[in-house]
RNA sequence: GGCCAGGUAGCUCAGUUGGUAGAGCAGCGGACUGAAAAUCCGCGUGUCGGUGGUUCGAUUCCGCCCCUGGCCA
């Protein structure tokens, strides 16, 4: 994949990663591409942290709004628009400065995907319903049959990993495990420049998340989640519902858990999702840590960021 | 004040016919190839409320005390 070098600013959710590229557009010749799965579906906005209209006024923002709540995005999808979006920017004379907590998206972007088929809804409904009665450790046997290196990789638990492997087989003849490509693990692209916005003092860190949480619930969460709820075509298994706010809010409004639960559950999910991003960004290679609790960070950061452009 | 039910891991609880205890959740670590804010894997020492007694040995049995709920005064 031929793509222009790239600002990658990572961190995880509720770091101030957006508002930090706000700053750092304002003063260097970048634009900014979101890598965020959640910011992808329009009328999400609240409980996604979307960056307000205002903000968007002045520091724009590709790949945010691309797909209605009932659609399904992936990373594949990701990296196709935002290959486009960086030579665009770069045909402008500009640099991408790509921001999200989404990393997978990020793995995508530095050491590309296997050319595997696309997912495929028939298939995909036919093994839920297999699953569902025969339970998914009898799918994974099923599976060690057909490709045992996947099998092995694969908890017999994950039915997520089982069903994509069965697809693929299915789809293709060939097993996943053959067609996957080993280099996507580390084999970055040494021409991006990393940096990672991470909190030294994670218990900080989530007092911030619970805080940010309320904040959402007062601006209105419960109303945006209501609304998706009433449009009454959308359900709890697609993506979009299945993100961290809507999806404990939509158990409410179901009448499975109270309010208070509710909010409580989202929380620890929020913070559970800044541990699993955690674990990503540490085995991030070659990247540059800030704090953005330190006063000093934007400055450091766009300091650094301009004498990386400068040697390009 | 009396009676009853409880006091065991950060939380909710199980259990030990007497040999110092284990689940779920939380938390921590990890994995991650078209759902990734997803999906999954691993990690459990805690004065078993306190104090006396019985016993080779008490978290377990007995006494007293403290605390929490409920009922009765």
């Amino acid at each position: 994949m031929v793509r222009p070098p790239a600002v990658l600013l990572m961190g995880p959710t509720g770091s101030g990663k957006t508002d930090l590229a706000a700053a750092l557009v304002a003063c260097l010749p970048l634009e900014i591409v979101s890598v965020d799965a959640a910011m992808v579906y329009r009328g999400m906005d609240i409980g996604t942290a979307k960056p307000a209209p205002e903000l968007l006024a002045r520091a724009p923002h590709h790949l945010i709004d691309l797909m209605d709540p009932a659609e399904r995005y992936s990373a594949a999808r990701f990296l196709v628009d935002a290959s486009r979006a960086m030579a665009e920017i770069a045909a402008r004379g500009r640099t991408p400065l790509l921001v999200g907590g989404t990393m997978l998206y990020f793995r995508a972007l530095q050491s590309g995907l296997a050319p595997l088929p696309a997912a495929d809804a028939r298939i995909r409904l036919r093994l839920d319903v297999r699953a569902a009665a025969e339970g998914w450790p009898a799918l994974h046997a099923e599976l060690a049959q057909l490709d045992p290196t996947a099998a092995a990789r694969i908890r017999p638990g994950d039915r997520q990993r089982i069903q994509r492997a069965l697809e693929v087989i299915e789809l293709t003849g060939t097993p996943i495990s053959t067609q996957q490509r080993e280099d996507l693990r580390g084999a970055a692209s040494g021409w991006d420049l990393r940096v990672v916005l991470a909190p030294a003092d994670r218990a900080a860190l989530y007092d911030r998340l619970a805080l940010r949480f309320e904040e959402m619930m007062r601006r209105g969460l419960l109303e945006e989640v209501h609304g998706l709820h009433a449009r009454g075509d959308l359900h709890a298994g697609l993506p979009s519902m299945r993100l961290i706010g809507y999806r404990q809010l939509w158990e409410h409004l179901e009448g499975r858990v109270t309010l208070e639960s509710a909010v409580e559950k989202a929380v620890i999910a929020t913070r559970q999702l800044a541990r699993r991003q955690l674990t990503w960004l540490r085995a991030e290679p070659d990247a540059e840590w800030f704090d953005p609790l330190d006063p000093a960070t934007t400055e450091r950061v766009a300091a650094r960021i301009g004498a990386w452009l400068a040697e390009q």
